[in-house]
DNA sequence: TTGTGTTTTACGACCTCC
DNA sequence: GGAGGTCGTAAAACACAA
């Protein structure tokens, strides 16, 4: 229901595509074909494991988390993470009661299949990741990572789901959340962060084109279509408690972002920092 | 198949706050 | 100074028409 929600809300941002959405891995969605093997053999992790079990308490399944980048230095780690955690933990993986409420079952994304991974990431694919690492760090050594041989890595289906989750709960993650996400997802916290950057930037997008486009209209239609990108509350960092009971209510008209500025920066700084 | 437009990661510059 | 915010942008990944 949940999930549901959520690709259609998104829908039109992960379309049906490559990302084998849906049909074919439920919820899963892994699927490019990783573009880059040698990603897919980063980690020799067992995170693809996850033959549906049901992961326990968050992260339990993931192992430690990685350092930020590991640097930032040699290679995206995470982008190899990435594309691993295709297989990743099953939806159910979100320990947070909300969240199992929000998911009945298999909720958006039905437990990972077994094998899934398998299926969607050719494990033939993994032997030589270390080499595009020492790759990276050729390349890196050279000085920016821009220039770097594949710098982008794709996020899995789930892991945009999980941080699309995470979104619709909370425009801007606390520091607690970003850790807990960035393990389950294993993902850096740095990614997570960046994903919430270029979110809220996607919305505010998103905003300002329905804004001019409607611009003169009725604001009636305009609030009626927004609901997947009409800011939320800031929840209490602690305890979250915005978060709507039921799925997610209709927000209040999105007052206008502020834009070219901080918005409120030293605030939230202080709600997350709290934590 | 290819050209083109859009979306998605990632970064740098610059800002505010503590 | 370090954290995280926005804004702008690069470039890979992707979708789709021709």
């Amino acid at each position: 229901m949940y999930v549901s929600y959520l690709l259609e809300q998104e829908s039109s941002m992960y379309p049906g595509s490559a990302r084998c959405t849906g049909s074919t891995l439920p919820g899963q969605g892994f699927v490019s074909a990783p573009p880059y093997p040698e990603y897919m053999g980063y980690h020799p992790v067992p995170a693809l494991d996850t033959h549906g079990q049901p992961p326990g308490p968050w992260g339990s399944h993931y192992g430690p988390q990685r350092e930020d980048w590991n640097a930032y230095g040699p290679g995206p780690s995470g982008a190899g993470t990435a594309q691993l955690s295709a297989s990743s933990p099953a939806p159910g993986s979100y320990s947070p009661a909300e969240y199992s409420s929000l998911q009945p079952g298999a909720g958006g994304a039905p437990p990972a299949e077994p094998g899934s991974a398998q299926h969607c990431s050719p494990s033939s694919h993994r032997h030589s990741s270390y080499e595009w690492m020492r790759k990276t760090v050729q390349a890196t050594s050279t000085g920016k990572t821009r220039t770097r041989e594949k710098y982008r890595v794709v996020y899995t289906d789930h892991q945009r789901l999980e941080l699309e989750k995470e979104f619709h709960y909370n425009r801007y993650i606390t520091i607690r959340r970003k850790s807990e996400l960035a393990a389950n997802l294993r993902l850096s916290e740095r990614q997570v962060k960046i994903w919430f950057q270029n979110r809220r930037a996607k919305e505010r997008k998103l905003m300002k084109k329905k804004m001019t486009h409607f611009e003169g209209s009725s604001l009636g239609s305009l609030q009626s279509d927004s609901g997947s990108v009409s800011p939320m509350p800031v929840p209490d960092p602690q305890t979250h408690s915005e978060m709507p009971s039921s799925l997610f209510p209709a927000p209040p008209p999105p007052p206008p972002l502020p834009m070219g500025g901080l918005q409120h920066p030293g605030g939230l700084q202080q709600v997350v920092a709290s934590q």
